[in-house]
DNA sequence: CTGTTAGCGCTTTCAA
DNA sequence: TTGAAAGCGCTAACAG
């Protein structure tokens, strides 16, 4: 259809009889306009339904006072809860937030990169997965001086802050705590071979073993599978099922497992109820992120509680210190402390 | 910080030698351009690290291949799935989207409107809760001919195109199924007073009840407090939780409950889990979505499963289509099936 | 195949 | 208190 032709500025301007700089004095409140004039304005500007350009204007103003956020997934709560606090620490501060979402593809991820910064966004943040693509071009925004910051992992640039809960330590507890408990074979739930050297939570795990000399079996290590190209949205929680399936399959199955995150976990629990044997006694499961249902199921997952709703907070803080800076900045990073949540899910190894 | 000036077309045509004309042929890669000079031009382009301004291609194309959806939350997988399938839908097509959450504040609706159309998007799918301010804002907007698409509700306006779940015959149903198992005193979960009229599922559950000539008792219709401003995010869950913990303490308490949503039917099973009662034999409880953990509970969930993915598919079609029209477009709504998922929750009712 | 011109709608700057 | 001029960076339309 033939579009309504946009309103301008000129239009309210030749309708109320004054010059277009006087109409965007008073659509904008600032400057000097006698009232007699403002109100000939505001009442054209009602009467023709004018909105202002925002393209037009911010090109010339050469910014937007809007900043993205790319988030690997939304079907986890924790994208959820940091979304929620970035944009409530931004919207405070008179910036909008866009949200763009990659489903983990490094194609994707550099699709909403390049719609960001397309759209001319003030700033970025990245709450992604690391992958190789993704971060080849991450570097080359970063390069070109638009304020990053990064959460949940890090990412080695001078111009990209980046804030992140200790995945390492809240791993290592987490394992240690199955430890104390007596068990000695213990499954992690998550991790795909390659995750081996990015996942601080693997890494605490296989800490903890390390500490208490318990060698560390492959077999107890389980992932999504090779085509992680099948993984969609909710897949954490499939892969959780599926992976303590495999678990249990084994010749010498773990008293305890520790899954790489909550919906992973509920997924193992499925698996366990499913296979007739009983949770904590039988097997023990500790998660990861302490998501709202945690507290809900049967029995509660012990999980560790990392700050979600903080460590947006201090991405919106960091990413606006960037936005408004006048000089250079400094690189800053922060690493958030996690929490061991006990709860019904864990008890003491049967000897 | 003093941010490097943004490298324009005109210092890749002066660089190269060429007009700007040219360097955005070769940039676009459309029209004739030698390939002597299309590298020439490419060299510059690399060695300069240009990027093209997107706001200024868009102010002069007047679009912006950019999709705008407004989401009430992020917590409720509900939205999740729709908004993956309208990310995927759209971008299938070449277009963006960015994502705008209002945490079902009017205020909020009317900000995120705002932003999206500063930002001249091309069209808007809004999600949210019908309420006063944001549906007057909206309706603005479709009289600028903006094309809109609403999800999960309708809306009145000519130049707008919902898309729903039939709500209403999916409520109606799954308390048709409880009253078939010989239930009687049957609660709903999740409405509060004011939703009486606008909500769907509740009028679903009313109209069967009316069917069946059982009285509406109001004590077994429970919902979020009075004071809606303390619900956040999760609450969802929460109030299943506190509802149902109201309808256990009634003299004479139900012996099944319809949630309004898989979120609110969960809390509503930790309520009645923390009783020491038995579910489905003491309390038969029905869901809403079919969300993915709805299979993982225990007993796993009877609910309603909604299309989620295809009202996404659907909304990004209808809204491509008013995007890409030339002529007037007629208004189209489409009301989508569900179906009722029979697990373990529920069970005939005790004589 | 390449260049010139004009202008998208707004705001900055300077002048009145 | 108001206005005129210039230009943000790009591309459509036309000319060569």
């Amino acid at each position: 259809m033939i579009r309504k032709k946009q309103v301008t500025l000129n239009d309210i301007a030749a309708r109320s009889g004054v010059a277009a700089m006087t109409v965007s004095r008073v659509v904008n409140g600032n400057g000097y306009v006698s009232e007699e004039t403002r109100e000939k304005v505001l009442a054209a500007v009602t009467e023709m339904n004018y909105r202002r350009n925002g393209l037009a204007r911010s090109l010339k103003r050469q910014k937007t006072e809007t900043v993205g956020l790319v988030l690997g997934d939304l079907s986890n709560p924790y994208s959820t809860e940091l979304a929620n606090a970035v944009r409530e620490s931004l919207s405070a501060q008179g910036f909008n937030l866009f949200i763009c979402i990659s489903e983990h593809s490094g194609k994707e991820d550099i699709a909403a990169f390049e719609a960001l910064v397309d759209h001319n966004v003030d700033g970025i943040i990245v709450a992604t997965r690391s992958n190789r693509d993704g971060n080849e071009r991450l570097d080359r925004i970063a390069d070109s001086d638009l304020p990053i910051v990064v959460v949940g992992r890090d990412f080695p640039h001078k111009g990209v802050d980046y804030v992140s809960a200790d995945n390492f330590t809240g791993g290592f507890e987490a394992t240690q705590h199955l430890i104390d408990l007596g068990h000695r074979r213990i499954g992690f739930i998550g991790a795909a071979f390659e995750d081996r050297h990015s996942l601080k939570r693997l890494q605490g795990y296989l800490k903890a073993l390390e500490k208490h000399d318990i060698a560390v079996d492959e077999r107890l290590i389980t992932g999504r599978s090779e085509s992680a190209a099948d993984v969609p949205g909710y897949s954490t929680e499939k892969i959780g099922y599926e992976g303590m399936k495999r678990l249990l399959s084994l010749p010498n199955r773990p008293t305890a497992a520790f899954a790489r995150n909550d919906l992973t976990a509920f997924g193992a629990i499925a698996a366990i109820k499913e296979a007739g044997l009983s949770i904590p006694n039988d097997i023990a499961i500790v998660g990861f992120d302490d998501t709202p249902l945690a507290s809900h199921t049967t029995p509660a997952l012990t999980t560790v509680r990392q700050p979600m709703r903080l460590q947006g907070q201090i991405a919106a803080e960091m990413l606006l210190r960037r936005i408004r800076a006048v000089e250079d900045v400094r690189r800053e990073d922060r690493i958030l402390d996690c929490e061991l949540i006990v709860r019904g899910s864990t008890v003491a190894a049967k000897l």
